[in-house]
DNA sequence: TAAACCACTTGCATTATGAAAGTTGTTTAC
DNA sequence: GTAAACAACTTTCATAATGCAAGTGGTTTA
């Protein structure tokens, strides 16, 4: 899907970024991509925030249609789809590493793991590099 | 506002942004204070994406419960609120910028500062200073 | 070959959003 | 001193998004 002047407020790029995740449900699967080894519906379905199933598939076509996540049959089992995050889906960890961080600042009550929290202070680089080592291991082909 | 076990999904990191930054509007007030020197209820109004007034009162209400950002009578007019980031709102910028970086590799449209994003994926420490300074020379006492 | 699994889709009630007009208090111009 | 203008909301109501529950149609397993 392309952004244009038909279908976006504006062209900042604040704005670009809310037109696809300015909602409560769409970034949580980002999420479970990324950091939970999560790749298929039933998967999504399952977290903790409890999406309903028909929100899960409007945000996932939606994810598709930006280009930020990618479909294919799973070749062991045809009746399931895998899902996996694109380079641009990839390339949002850094907004993602620097949300886990303010929210490790001001969220008391966060489950981020304390020692992931501390290296990201320390050396978010280190922490990032680690990050997409796991999700490349993880990552079925 | 707390975050507890009664208003909130979940303790994800994510999950805490989401619960108040995840809709269309909040950010865009966010990213007038912080990049756009706006400071008044009728400079939000008047942003490009156009906001409904009742919309800008009630989101304004909630971030001030976040405390994320704190309003205060101007001296120069009695009838007029100045609003500010506190430190907690200001502590956002780092996910402003990486959103900003992200928008500027992905999005042709994007209407942001070529040299900006120049700057930004060449030394992002010395964006972040500059937006800093700006800001303070910006805010009302 | 029937039961279970998986990925959705549909229907409908509830909640959030959006546009427009209205209200209250303050300041400015005459 | 008063009327118009300004600023910050509030209210009303139509429309759109969300959420829950149940249903559908292929695929796999026993």
């Amino acid at each position: 899907m392309e952004h244009t002047s038909e279908n976006c407020r504006s062209n900042c790029p604040i704005n670009y970024v809310l037109e696809m995740f300015g909602d409560k449900w769409t970034l949580l699967i980002i999420r479970d991509l990324m950091f939970k080894g999560k790749n298929t519906y039933g998967d999504f379905l399952k977290s903790d925030e409890k999406i309903a199933t028909n929100m899960l598939a409007v945000r996932l076509k939606r994810l598709e249609e930006f280009e930020i996540v990618s479909k294919k049959v799973d070749q062991n089992n045809g009746s399931r789809q895998i899902y996996t995050l694109t380079q641009k889906g990839i390339d949002l960890l850094p907004i993602m590493l620097e949300i886990t961080a303010w929210s490790g600042k001001y969220d008391a009550q966060s489950n981020a793991p304390a020692p992931f929290i501390k290296l990201l202070k320390a050396d978010s680089k280190t922490a990032e590099t680690k990050v997409l080592e796991l999700l490349a291991e993880n990552t079925p082909r």
